[in-house]
Parts: structure tokens; C-alpha cells; sequence
DNA sequence: TTGAAAGCGGTACCAA
DNA sequence: TTGGTACCGCTTTCAA
């Protein structure tokens, strides 16, 4: 089948060893056979069977991303920037869809560990810290990604959600808007933070928060739009309606706007949106979106590198946590004409 | 560290043979002796090395995954597929994007091999098959999706793409449109097939070919959109100026609108748009945008399926190709009122 | 500088 | 039905 060691140290009269040191750069090599055996090697484009190499230094050269959507495009800008780096350090990424379902996820998260990835990046559906009982002695670093779980202390990457709520707000109350509500998200950090956000953005403003405005969208597998849609649909319907909504996410968001318009109002006129993620083509759609940037593929990267920089670290480290900072972009969906 | 086979065999004064056939569920085991190391295992919750099991079998139970560009809606649709059929099944999805660039893809091509991927799936970016000659004799099964590459044979599962072209074709004629230009991808047979299928059918409608009506997008990584709106930018200055355009893609097709849009004039009324993909956010866009479907996702898990098909085949056999039907969603972005 | 030997954690084959 | 043994392809250790 494929050349081995054993096939190059053969043919060049030489040991395994010396090959194998060849590769790994070895010192112990002299100059002469070092070009012997790496020209052998490019001849038979020969290929260490990585698996073999993982069996015995216990390490895959591999790294696990567990996220809830491949097609939200928040994930999958992660997902880029995360293969981006990975990819200059020769390692490569297993993927792997929870489809917003906790069950999925911790089948996923032990076949990832069966696999033996050198570290596990999440972005977790879990609601609370039980789930990961199973994981707190486990020796495989674990990172959170964008969402944190309530009592589960880990390593964390993401961004400072309340800051999102409180810009998406300040900027609404900046837009003239007087009753704002909040489409928020299922029981995850991300959601309970940007609503925290937005309610001390409002406190601040001296606006009186009305329960009413705040709601939650049905737990959105791949459809938090039409969830999002939904949620609008209840809004539109108090009395007095809202005039402006921040909403979880950007997916929400395109919903929550396609209802205003399916209502007969308009966008920002009578109700301004704002979303959060900034994904690629809030700029695109039917009324551009205004939208909280998270810097995903940054987000993406810094994870990656977080990850590498864990794997093979002898002592337990504590956990490390990275926030990114954010920032509004202020698009058609929120800019009212002065009047 | 973690339980091995050795561990529950010693616990239980079995062998370790004996343990790896209850793993496997082997007929040759007693009842008895299967409850009491299945019980033990589920006691130390273990989980066999796949590695090791990897190096043993040569089946890694990985499948390899490489797409120009994962944030592309379609390819990240496509992937969700994927990992939907592969969950099922044990296996698990290395993924890894070429960024639109052919020296990438073939790095990342032998980096999958080297882990040994069981199959290898690939939406690739080569124009010519000189790129493929490495491959020939090599044993992994691969599957092309969605793009081919010319005198190139192999595995292939995508959609008609005549039809998708002759589809977006059609339907702009049946709106009215008269002059009818195209801004194709470029080298790959999926553009090669979509010009072809809309030259056909304008010449089944009788409408004479205009050469400066057919205009290449920059090649994309990700900024599809811009390249589309460039290329609108062009059409657009012609005279007489194209009023139906038929799009390499969605995103191109958002571009291409943007441009539209920019330049005072209107969608459909002034210009129609189709895209294809049909990609989810679509409907969501400024103008909700026609679009050829690809059925992206059944596409995935059809992929999924022929890879698992292929592998562990001991004679080579024939290639497979698998087409699926293309659908045009019209909307707004091509339905002129009548006038 | 080089290499022999001993595994890594499983599976396959065949004998008991 | 059970288990001894060899071995998958590589790295590690240590002696030559």
C-alpha cells in the first residue's frame, strides 16, 4: 500500500530510527544522510500514517469544534477562522453539528474524546453546569467558545456579552426609539448577557422597562429566523408596540424585520432592528442590518490558538478567559431620517 | 490516563480478546461473560482508542471534507448534511477549506490522506486534472461534489448543471427579458455547465447570443458579493444595458443587486436577478432574490452516503456519478408586475 | 551519529 | 467459547 519508515530505511540500507529522525528534524543526523533520506522521501511523496504517530505520543494533531449550526454564519465564520490557523500548524479540525440539542452534544463531546482531539472547542446548547460533571477530571483541554455555561468554570473565548446589549440599546435610544424591546435568546450566557445589557442601557436612559417587551424566540435549531418572524409577529401585536428591538442574533433579526414588513410597516420608521453578530450579509438584505460585530473569524482564530497553546501543557492550567471587545455597525435597519 | 482493554481484562480476569469481541459484538461470547465486561465498560464509561483501532484496521471511520469556502451558505449546507448522515453512522468529519485556492487544495488533499481519511470529499477549485494525476492510483475513494474537473474521472454527485443554467434562463424569457446576460464563475465545470445551459435555451427562445452579455466574476474567495457587484458595475455601463442577469450564485447574485440598487435603478423592474443555490437567507435579502435550488443539504447527506458506500470496497469499482434535480424559487427578484 | 528493542492500544488468526 | 501471539507504523529509550 502506502510507503512506511520501514520501506525508505530499506531501500537506503538505513534504520527506521534514523528516518523517523529525519522527519522530526532530529539533531542526531548528519548532514549526509539527512539529504539521502529526505530525498528518498520526496521521491515516494511519502506520508507518516498519522495515526500510527497518535497511537504512540498520544497526541492526533487534531482539534474538535462542537457548534450548534454549521450554517449559522456566525459559527461558520468561527469555523473559517479556526481552520485558517490550524491549517499553518499542520493540524486539522474535526466538526461536528449538536443541531441545538443537548443530548447531541454530549454524544458528540465523547465521541470527540474517544477520538482523542488534543483539545475541544464548544459552543455549547447546555443550559447548566450538571452536563459536565462527566468532564471537570478529564485531562483533554475543553474551551468554551461564545457561550459560557452558569457554574462551570473552563476556559472561555468569546465576547462581552452585556457590552453588545447595552451598544445595541444606546444606540436605539440614540435612534429616537422610546419603547424598546428584546427578542432574546433560549437560557444560554450569550442571551442572558446581552439582555442584561440592554436593560441597564435602558436603566441608564431612564427608561422604565416594560416585561412585556422582552421575549423569548422559540429555541431555534436552523430556523431562528422564522423564529425570530414569530416573535415580531407577538410584539407587533401589544399595545403600544414597540419602536425598536434588539434582537439575539442576526438570523432573529432577518426574521424579526421581514415580519415588520409582512405587517405593512416599515423598517426603521416605525419599528428599528438590531441584530447581533454582524454576519457577512447583514449589509445585503432586504433592509440592511443594523448588527452588533462579534468579530467571528478573529473570534476563530484567537480560539485556535488558545487551543494549541494548551495542548501538551503538563500541569493544569486555570482557566484562561479571552473577551473581545465589540462594535456597533450602524446600517439602514436602525438610522432614521431626522424629522 | 484513560480505561484501555487491558484494564477491564484485568479487572474481570478475561482477556483482552475477550473484551475486544464484546466491543465488537462477536458471536463467539457467552452471555455471561458479554453482560459482565459490558457492564464494566459502562462502569468506567470507556471508550476504545481509536487509533490504535485505526492503525489495526486501516479504517480511520473519518471522513475528509475540503470546500473552497466554508462560509459559503451552500457549502456550509452541504456540510450540515454531511455531518447529519455521519453522526449516525460513528463517523466523524475532518473538514478544511481550500480558500478558493488550488495550491491549498492540494496540500490539504495529501494532509487528508496522510490522516488516512476513509474517504475523501471534495468540491475543488484545480480547472484542470493535471492537478489529479497524484491521485490516480491511489486507493481512497474520492467523490467530487458539485464541481468536476475536466478529463478528470472520478466519483461524482452534483446537480444538472445545464439544467440549473437552462432553468434561470427560461424563467428570465418568460419575464419578459430581452437581453439577458450571464456573469458566470469561473473555470469550473459548474460554471461551465450553467453558461451552457443558458446559451442553450436563449438559442431555444431565439434570442441571438450578445458575447459582451457573458462576464466573469473575479475568482471569489469570500467576497463573492463584491465580485458580483463589480461585475454588475460593467454590465450595467453597456449599451444597451442587459434588464435580466443570470448569476453564478447567490452570493454573486446579492452583489449584483447591491449594484443595481446603488446605481438608481430597480430590481426587477429594471434589471431581474436569479442567483443559484437558493441558499437559506434568500427570501431575507433587499430584493428576495429567485434562485435555482440546489438541494443542498440533500446533496450532503447523498455524498455522506456514496462515501460510506465506497469505502472499505476491495476491488476498485467503476466511478459513480450521482445527479440531483435543480428547482427554480422564484421571487421577487425576477417577478415584474405585469404592465 | 546510529540502531536494536520495547512498546502505544487495539485487532486478526489460529490453537486450545 | 476463550485466549496466546503476532503485528499495524511509528516514537522513545538507551546502548553501541
Amino acid at each position: 500500500m502506502a510507503t512506511r519508515l520501514k520501506d525508505i530505511a530499506a531501500d537506503l540500507g538505513v534504520s527506521v530510527v534514523t528516518v523517523s529522525k529525519v522527519l522530526r528534524n532530529h539533531s542526531d543526523i548528519s548532514e549526509e544522510t539527512r539529504e539521502r533520506v529526505m530525498k528518498r522521501i520526496r521521491e515516494l511523496n511519502y506520508q507518516p500514517n498519522l495515526a500510527a504517530r497518535a497511537l504512540v505520543t498520544g497526541r492526533s494533531s487534531t482539534i474538535g469544534l462542537i457548534v450548534p449550526d454549521l450554517v449559522h454564519p456566525f459559527f461558520a465564520e468561527v469555523a473559517k477562522g479556526i481552520t485558517r490557523l490550524l491549517r499553518e500548524q499542520g493540524y486539522v479540525l474535526m466538526i461536528s453539528s449538536s443541531e441545538e440539542n443537548a443530548a447531541i452534544e454530549r454524544h458528540e463531546i465523547e465521541h470527540m474524546l474517544a477520538r482523542r482531539v488534543d483539545a475541544l472547542l464548544l459552543a455549547s446548547v447546555q443550559s447548566d453546569a450538571a452536563a459536565f460533571r462527566f468532564l471537570e477530571n478529564h485531562k483533554t483541554p475543553l474551551i468554551l467558545l461564545d457561550r459560557r455555561v452558569p457554574g462551570f468554570t473552563s476556559n472561555f473565548i468569546g465576547v462581552d456579552d452585556e457590552d453588545a446589549g447595552r451598544l445595541a440599546a444606546d444606540h436605539l435610544v440614540a435612534q429616537g426609539c422610546q419603547r424598546i424591546a428584546c427578542i432574546r435568546g433560549p437560557e444560554v450566557s450569550t442571551a442572558i448577557g446581552r439582555v442584561a445589557g440592554y436593560k441597564k442601557a435602558l436603566a441608564a436612559h431612564g427608561i422604565k422597562p416594560n416585561p412585556a417587551y422582552v421575549i423569548t424566540g422559540r429555541t431555534a435549531d436552523d430556523a431562528a429566523d422564522r423564529s425570530g418572524y414569530d416573535a415580531m409577529q407577538h410584539l407587533l401585536a401589544l399595545s403600544p408596540r414597540p419602536d425598536g428591538v434588539f434582537c439575539f442574533n442576526d438570523p432573529v433579526a432577518m426574521g424579526a424585520m421581514q415580519a415588520v414588513i409582512d405587517a405593512g410597516l416599515r423598517v426603521p420608521e416605525d419599528v428599528a432592528v438590531v441584530g447581533c453578530g454582524n454576519i457577512h450579509y447583514a449589509a445585503l438584505l432586504r433592509v440592511p442590518l443594523t448588527s452588533v460585530d462579534q468579530s467571528s473569524a478573529i473570534l476563530g482564530e484567537n480560539a485556535a490558538r488558545l487551543a494549541l497553546s494548551l495542548v501538551g501543557l503538563k500541569k493544569p492550567t486555570p482557566p484562561r478567559t479571552v473577551l473581545l471587545e465589540s462594535s456597533l455597525v450602524a446600517r439602514a435597519s436602525t438610522l432614521r431620517r431626522k424629522d
